[in-house]
RNA sequence: GGAGAGGUGGCAGAGUGGUUGAAUGUACCUGACUCGAAAUCAGGCGUACUCGCGAGAGUAUCGGGGGUUCGAAUCCCCCUCUCUCCUCCA
């Protein structure tokens, strides 16, 4: 969430900034529950305080043996009146702070504006795309002989839910895999396994709650809190440090997790409806890293090399866009879309985004480190997708297929699938 | 699932209704002493928020929430986490 001081400072340019991401602030509604906050809390503080010094004298009357039934009637009446003003403060202090958690990121000043997808800006393509001598299949067409099985993931759950079987069932193993000894080995992150099912905190902290409940499975539990379905690792991993104070020496930490994820993709329908792409169920390698505020803005760029090294290492052709102000996700400052390219599409389609969030996590998680100066300080936040395992499945199907429907193993793979070079 | 114990400042650890934001130790910072350091001595040392140009003043905070009271770290209720024992289990 945004800092409400600098909302009380600077209300209008960051209401004009939030207006490019299409968000309207209502800057007079706002002003009116702040000024209203500002006179409602010098007053309960006034009462708080008469209460504290009254009380005071009664103890040290006490303690001498004077009467102190004066004092006492003289404090009796404050007490309804103070119980009103902290009732009345809280309940406006909530409203502020709804207003707050709704609040999308300010967009770095680098972020081109723009209104939707279209105006996102292309920053460099990788690759060339293929050029098939025979008439190609989408990766539908191309799995289904191989154990990419839709009816039996329809069957078992419905629809957007898919099973894999044999060969393919490994391969996309062999690719969850290899993106997370990649970034292990190579580039520098520590493993976690986290828990799949999450709090309604943990969702706060990183921004899904309390905006886009629809967006998530949530699982009712009679005698207990409700626990929701990770959309994304980001939640779980990012939330490690949710309520915590780390150490300057311990930035930066880089984490990556291979789970699945789970999207209800409310407001999706009709949408990619054939094959992969989109589903309620899917397996994601992830990026996250905590760093120190001066940090974040570079650590963007390596960690989407990092993504983009999977794409590089199995050979896939990609174009890296930076989203628009008006494309970019909820609690994004600068976003990266690498978008791999896919032959019977015959257009780059998104498999990885990568998000500096600014301190717009942290404060809602109060992720704090202990900076130079020995003062508590908000960390920074960033994920990205390094990839999504289904996705990337669908593109080695594409990319890498044969006239006879059979699919050549990408090199990098190999190793993890028994030195198979083709499957068929 | 059952029984018990416990969550206090960076850490350790007092404190069971009244000048307690919280003893003491330790860590840390500043100063004195010293050529310098150690030791010693003196002072300081959480966080968030409000008002104020400022000096400063005030409020909240002892796992979280609610309650009793003029007054709660201390009493009551709910939740949560940790530990020990039993049970169960992959």
């Amino acid at each position: 969430m945004l800092d409400i001081n600098l909302l009380r400072t600077d209300l209008e340019n960051v209401a004009a900034r939030l207006a490019s991401r299409k968000f309207i602030l209502d800057v007079s509604a706002f002003s009116a529950l702040e000024n209203e906050r500002k006179s409602l809390q010098t007053r309960t503080q006034d009462l708080q305080a008469k209460r504290n010094a009254s009380s005071k004298l009664i103890g040290q009357a006490k303690a001498k043996g004077e009467d102190v039934s004066v004092i006492m009637s003289d404090v009796a009446h404050l007490g309804d009146e103070l119980k009103a003003a902290e009732t009345a403060l809280a309940t406006l202090q909530d409203k502020i702070n709804d207003m707050l958690l709704s609040m999308p990121n300010l967009p770095h000043e680098s972020v081109p504006v723009g209104k939707d997808e279209t105006e996102n800006e292309e920053v460099l393509r990788w690759g060339t795309p293929r050029v098939f001598d025979f008439e190609i299949k989408d990766h539908v067409d191309l799995g289904g002989p191989l154990g990419l099985d839709f009816e039996t993931g329809t069957k078992l759950s419905g629809a957007r839910f898919t099973a894999l079987r044999g060969g393919i069932a490994r391969m996309h193993r062999a690719l969850a895999q290899f993106m997370l000894n990649t970034h292990t080995l190579e580039h520098g992150y520590e493993e976690v396994y986290t828990p799949y099912l999450v709090n309604a905190a943990s969702m706060m902290g990183t921004g899904q709650l309390p905006k886009f409940e629809e967006d998530l499975f949530k699982v009712i539990r009679p005698d207990a809190e409700p626990l929701y379905l990770i959309p994304t690792a980001e939640v779980p991993v990012t939330n490690f440090v949710r309520d915590s104070i780390v150490k300057l020496e311990d930035l930066p930490m880089k984490f990556t997790a291979h789970t699945p994820c789970f999207r209800s993709e409310a407001g999706a329908y009709g949408r990619d409806v054939r094959g992969l792409i989109r589903q309620h169920q899917f397996e994601k390698v992830e990026l996250v890293q905590i760093v120190h505020p001066d940090e974040s803005l570079s650590t963007l760029e390596t960690l989407t090399g990092h993504a983009e090294a999977i794409l590089q290492k199995l050979e896939l052709p990609y174009r890296k866009v930076k989203l628009c102000t008006g494309d970019m996700g909820f609690g994004s400052q600068i976003t990266y879309d690498l978008e791999v390219w896919l032959p019977a599409q015959n257009t780059y389609r998104e498999i990885s985004s990568c998000s500096s969030m600014g301190a717009f996590q942290a404060r809602r998680m109060q992720a704090r480190f202990k900076n130079e100066q020995g003062k508590n300080e908000l960390v920074h936040t960033l994920n990205g997708s390094g990839l999504a395992v289904g996705r990337t499945l669908v593109a080695v199907l594409e990319n890498y297929q044969n006239s006879d429907g059979s699919i050549t193993i990408p090199a990098v793979l190999r190793p993890y699938m028994g030195g198979l070079e083709v499957l068929k």
